[in-house]
DNA sequence: CTACAACTTCAAGTGAACTTGAGGTCAATA
DNA sequence: TATTGACCTCAAGTTCACTTGAAGTTGTAG
C-alpha cells in the first residue's frame, strides 16, 4: 500500500501518517521510488494508536508502549490506572450530561442559580482530575 | 475576594483566572485600586467551567453555553443535542474502560490476539469518537 | 514611612499534535 | 514523449490553553 491507500483506509491524512512515522509510531516497509510503502498491518497499528489516544495517552506514551519487535507491550498497571482515570472521566461526563439535560428544562433565572444544577456541580467537580481535554475538528 | 483568594479556593493559578476573564468565562465585580475583586459565586462558575472542560468542551464552547446574557433563554434543543452527544461519548468511554480493564488481566500472548481487545480496537476506530484527550503530566 | 508581597498589563513563549506551503521527484497514463 | 497527479522533504505556521517575563502599581505590615 502506498500512503494514499493507508490514508483512505484509516481516515487519517497522509500528513498525519508521515508525522506518525517520524514520531516512530508506525513504519513504512520500504520505498517505491521515493514513495513509502506500507504493509497492511499498519492499519491495525493505527487502530491501536487511536485506542491509546482515546484512552488519554499522548503520542509519546504510545511510542513507549511498543517494543522493538513492533508488538504492543502495554504495562498492565498502567492499563488499570488508565481505566481508573476513564472511570472518573465517565462520572464527570455523566454529571455533565445530566446537568445539560436538566438545564434544558430548568426554569431558574440562570442555570447557575438553580440549586439542583449547583449541587450537581459540587458533586461532579469534587476532586476533579488534572487533565486537559479538547474536542477535535467539529467542522463536518 | 481578590484574585489570590479565588486562586487558592479554586486551585487555579491567577494567570488562568485572568485568562478566563479575558475569554469571558468569568468576570470580576470591580476593582480595589487596580486589583480585581471577585464575588464568591465565581467559584461556582469555575466549577462549571471545570466540569465542562472535563466533559470535553473547549473554552469557546463553554463560553457559548453562557452567552445567554442573563436571560433564561438558553437554546434548549442545543442543550439536548449536546447531552445526546455526551451520551454517545459516555458509552464509548465505558466500553473503552472495560476493554482496558480486560486487557490488563488478559493473558493472551499479545493484546492484539485477544478477541475482546480486538473489539475494543474497533470501538476506538469507529470514527464516532469526537473527543481527544491528553494528560498534562503536570506533577505538582 | 518605607519595604515588599501581591497585584497589574501586555507581549511573547510553550508544548502537543498536526497542517500547510514551497519546491522537487517520478511512475503511469494520453 | 510529455503531462499529470500523487508522492516526496523540510521549514514554518496553526490552534488551544495556558504560562512566563518584564516593567509598573499599590495596600498593608513593621
Amino acid at each position: 500500500m502506498d500512503i494514499g491507500d493507508v490514508a483512505s483506509h484509516s481516515g487519517l491524512p497522509a500528513s498525519t501518517l508521515r508525522y506518525y512515522e517520524e514520531r516512530g509510531l508506525i513504519q513504512s516497509t520500504g520505498r517505491h521510488g521515493l514513495r513509502r510503502l506500507f504493509d497492511a498491518n499498519v492499519l491495525e497499528r493505527l487502530a491501536l494508536i487511536a485506542l491509546g489516544r482515546n484512552a488519554g495517552f499522548s503520542l509519546g506514551e504510545i511510542v513507549a508502549m511498543f517494543t522493538t519487535d513492533g508488538r504492543p507491550q502495554i504495562d498492565r498497571d498502567q492499563l488499570f490506572a488508565k481505566a481508573g482515570e476513564l472511570d472518573k472521566n465517565i462520572k464527570q461526563l455523566v454529571a455533565m450530561r445530566d446537568g445539560l439535560r436538566h438545564a434544558a428544562k430548568c426554569r431558574a433565572p440562570s442555570h447557575l442559580e438553580c440549586p439542583k444544577f449547583q449541587r450537581l456541580l459540587r458533586i461532579a467537580t469534587d476532586k476533579s482530575i488534572k487533565r486537559r481535554t479538547k474536542l477535535t475538528a467539529k467542522s463536518e
